[in-house]
DNA sequence: GTCTATAATTCGATAGAC
DNA sequence: GTCTATCGAATTATAGAC
């Protein structure tokens, strides 16, 4: 029994501390930019301890882009509600974790992150539009529609941050957006 | 008079071959992996005359990236059009010229590329929407809610080509998204 | 105007001492 | 488990011959 008593080991707060600096790096840079010496240089280890725990600078990636939406059950929201309550819970997602900020910078030039970002609209945000219920043959083209507006409203907030988009308010822009994902979602063209 | 009549100069075909294959490869590689041994390569040339003619990486992709939305004057489309007419441009303008590829790719990591972005926001779309006459006080805010919507179709269909996204029809893209931004330009959350 | 040669960095990755 | 030392490759940029 070795193993079924997980012990906190010493090397987890290492590896956490890896994974915390990897995020904000590869947020703030980019997959190329992001230097596994500068990773290091911030979690105060030496790069040759990223390397031993996650094998390769794609490895270290895929560790820190790992991101669940944590959607919440589509059919269990009033049906008149759900852009209002898709918009309010990105910004959320959104604003308290630098991972999603972080994937997208790096899906824009690294195709092993596109790849991850694609597999992350379909697990996650069109498998949850699927699940609630409207006509099966337009839910893929449905959630594809929310995603151009809601990775646009990510891309230039977050990302370029364009100054009108940046300065205003969650609630102002759940007042604006809701209204387009919805239409997005249960409308027809 | 040595510059008055300008003659079609020996070095100008070499610059509008490194130009070009610039572009391609900022589309498609990003501004960090894109190098410029291989745009040489791609227009035939030597590495050096590219450092000749722009004077460094940056100067290339400055020259390269120069980019005219030719929005059409707003204020001469008809009022309840003005999504429409906008989606529309926005897509026969995308697919026909592989320089906002390659911008909205390399904005996401190089902090002068995203800066360009924001002056072709401010100079170009904020700027149209000034002039066709909603309240002066919400029309930077209306031209950022369009960008996050055409930015995030851009990113969805160029860049991380979402299947949903890239296979709809220019058309059923113009039926979907037009709405969007009418509401975003002429109406109220 | 064009190209060769190379300088000066910087990076990811490895080997091995302790 | 952690760190020192370093390899080999790739990059931008420059100096200078022809």
């Amino acid at each position: 029994m070795t193993e079924t008593a997980p012990r906190a080991r010493r090397s987890d707060a290492t590896r956490a501390a890896i994974l915390r600096a990897a995020r904000e790096r590869f947020a703030a840079d980019g997959y190329e930019r992001a230097t596994i010496r500068a990773i290091a240089a911030d979690a105060r280890i030496d790069p040759s301890m990223v390397m031993r725990y996650y094998g390769s600078k794609e490895g270290l990636f895929a560790a820190a882009a790992e991101f669940d939406l944590r959607l919440p059950d589509l059919a269990a929201v009033p049906p008149d509600r759900l852009g209002e309550t898709l918009v309010r819970h990105f910004l959320a997602r959104w604003e308290g974790d630098e991972t999603l900020a972080a994937l997208l910078r790096a899906a824009s030039t690294n195709p092993g992150a596109a790849e991850r970002m694609r597999l992350l609209f379909a697990d996650q945000l069109a498998a949850a539009v699927a699940g609630f219920g409207t006509d099966p043959a337009t839910t893929a083209r449905r959630a594809g529609l929310v995603a151009s507006q809601t990775l646009g409203l990510a891309f230039t907030r977050y990302i370029v941050r364009l100054p009108p988009v940046v300065e205003m308010a969650p609630e102002d822009l759940v007042e604006w957006v809701a209204p387009t994902l919805q239409r997005y979602l249960t409308g027809r063209p």
